[in-house]
DNA sequence: CGAATGATCGGCT
DNA sequence: GCCGATCATTCGA
């Protein structure tokens, strides 16, 4: 079954929120090393500079790892985290305005076998995928790739249409995870999950 | 179970 | 020099 890519409009409007919201239930698709493998995406956090203090280009501070989120939407912005974990973002809003979505979770669909050999385990379980550095590592994403376009099928990386089409009343928001450095931002809910899928990460704190 | 901890490194809020 | 948009493992109850 072929799904039609989300074309650059898309990624190129100013609400970040809405954005986030939208991608839920669309499939990221990576085309790396030969190999192709591809899930649902279940769980989403948006970050939006200037005003918000967890984002990395917060104040519209431009470095060279956060140039890329500067750009127009519809690239990758990846970085390593914790000095082992590379995390997925896409960007969006026009060029200049430095807003992105952090894809927390997936729900796998295809290429089973290649992620089950990347991440080292043999049974299929949320684990696989769910997660933001898990689910980069199922899916073959490095920081290298950063800065990649999501617009063609002939990339190594896109986000395409599912059969899913979730509404609000499936869709539930919180507090963003693990931001609690960023003051009185650390309580916006900016994160936002699908409410019945299994391959989102428990939250203790509600 | 939950909490604590070690791994490991780039970018500097 | 410090610490994170994390995860797997271990330890204790």
């Amino acid at each position: 079954m072929e799904f039609q890519i989300l074309p650059q409009r898309f990624y190129l409007r100013q609400d970040v929120l809405l954005i986030a919201r939208e991608l839920l239930g669309k499939r990221l698709v990576s085309h790396i090393d030969g190999a192709l493998t591809a899930g649902i995406i279940t769980e989403v956090e948006a970050y939006r500079a200037p005003d918000d203090k967890a984002c990395h280009a917060y104040g519209n501070r431009r470095t060279p790892r956060t140039e890329v989120m500067f750009r127009a939407g519809g690239c990758a912005y990846i970085y390593l985290c914790y000095g082992m974990h590379h995390l997925f973002n896409v960007v969006t809003g026009p060029e200049g305005m430095a807003h992105a979505v952090l894809i927390r979770a997936i729900e796998p669909v295809e290429g089973l076998d290649v992620m089950l050999t990347r991440r080292r385990q043999k049974k299929l379980s949320p684990q696989l995928t769910t997660g933001p550095g898990v689910l980069s590592a199922a899916l073959g994403l490095h920081k290298k790739l950063s800065g990649e376009s999501l617009l063609s099928k002939k990339g190594e990386i896109w986000i395409e249409n599912s059969n899913l089409n979730p509404t609000a009343k499936d869709i539930a928001s919180s507090a963003r995870i693990g931001v609690d450095y960023a003051e009185e931002c650390a309580t916006w809910p900016w994160r936002f999950y699908l409410k019945n899928s299994n391959w989102v990460k428990k939250t203790k704190t509600r």
